[in-house]
DNA sequence: TTCGGCGATGTTATAAGATAACGCCATGAC
DNA sequence: GTCATGGCGTTATCTTATAACATCGCCGAA
């Protein structure tokens, strides 16, 4: 079993982890998962997920556009990498934030959850939770209502903990 | 109460009921909230107002600009929109769908609430709702994470009952 | 009343985010 | 090998949003 370097637990990862090990780690899981699932995580799709996880972030489409573009030395279409955005949120791996039109590695890629978020308006870390409360509230009015849940978003706005600390 | 009535109480309102009175309604609270606050709720902003409220359907502000300059009789610039939108999203009577960037009338202005949406991806219509276990919930798991919260964004994407039953 | 300040609006240009349409090519099944 | 599928490249275009600067008009102070 791997160490929990990220538990979806915890708070906005602080600057002092082991981020190599993160992105190392998600490629895995990446891998892991497309494998079982027969998705194909080709070449460029995990080239994409590992400039996501360049950091706990959220990245617009047009910044990982281009660090790939540099990557590669020649310059890539924006369809490219929104095709594999595409790709990569149908499989789990990453998150869009709708409230910043930006894309996030997924904490606990293959787990059921629903995609909440704390994101620090200060720093622009994104944490990502997944809290039953909030999921069981969401679930009951909907209920309540009648209204059929296909794709719940939660985009909490504010400030972490280091930020308050350090704007007191 | 008969199976195929339409409940007022509903989610989302439904294709009958008196929208007029929505509009007309929605500018007489604007211009009493205003008044109160000493904000000016200019010939503009309020027009801008008006047509955010054509529906219960977020809409788009170019959608709004259209109509705009087509009640003007002359093209107006998207920043006119966009600034009259700005000041009506800070003033609470209108609120931005940020998953859909668009923007719909607030169903109760003044009122503390945090805003939240059941978004129907079928018809398009928004309720806002406000509900006190969800706000609980996000209010729980920030204190739990010293996260201090300025704006959380709910935006619950489905089905309406309407839809549903139409396409079963 | 007139003047000055400030907030609202107009104008033009541009940034940022996302998708459409079309075609080539690699992969893998048969 | 042949063929079908899906991934990727290319070009163009669309939608959403903001920057920079000029002008207008209301309102209070002199
Ligand atoms: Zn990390
Ligand atoms: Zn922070
Ligand atoms: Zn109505
Ligand atoms: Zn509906």
């Amino acid at each position: 079993m791997t160490a929990d370097s990220h538990p979806t637990t915890g708070p906005i990862p602080n600057h002092g982890h082991d981020h190599a090990h993160c992105i190392a780690d998600a490629l895995m899981r990446a891998d892991a998962l497309c494998a079982e699932r027969g998705a194909r995580l080709t070449a460029l799709r995990r080239q994409v997920l590992e400039l996501v996880w360049t950091s706990h972030k959220p990245r617009g489409a047009y910044a990982i556009l281009e660090d790939l573009s540099q990557r590669e030395g020649k310059a890539t279409a924006p369809l490219t990498v929104y095709r594999a955005l595409e790709f990569l949120v149908e499989q789990g791996l990453v998150h869009r934030l709708e409230s910043l039109n930006a894309y996030i590695g997924c904490a606990a890629p293959g787990a059921v959850h629903s995609g909440q978020f704390l994101v620090c308006e200060t720093c622009g870390n994104a944490a990502e939770i997944d809290d039953p409360r909030i999921r069981a509230a969401i679930g009951t009015i909907a209920a309540e209502r009648g209204f059929q849940v296909s794709r719940p978003t939660v985009e909490v706005r504010g400030t972490c903990t280091d930020c308050q600390e350090k704007t007191p």
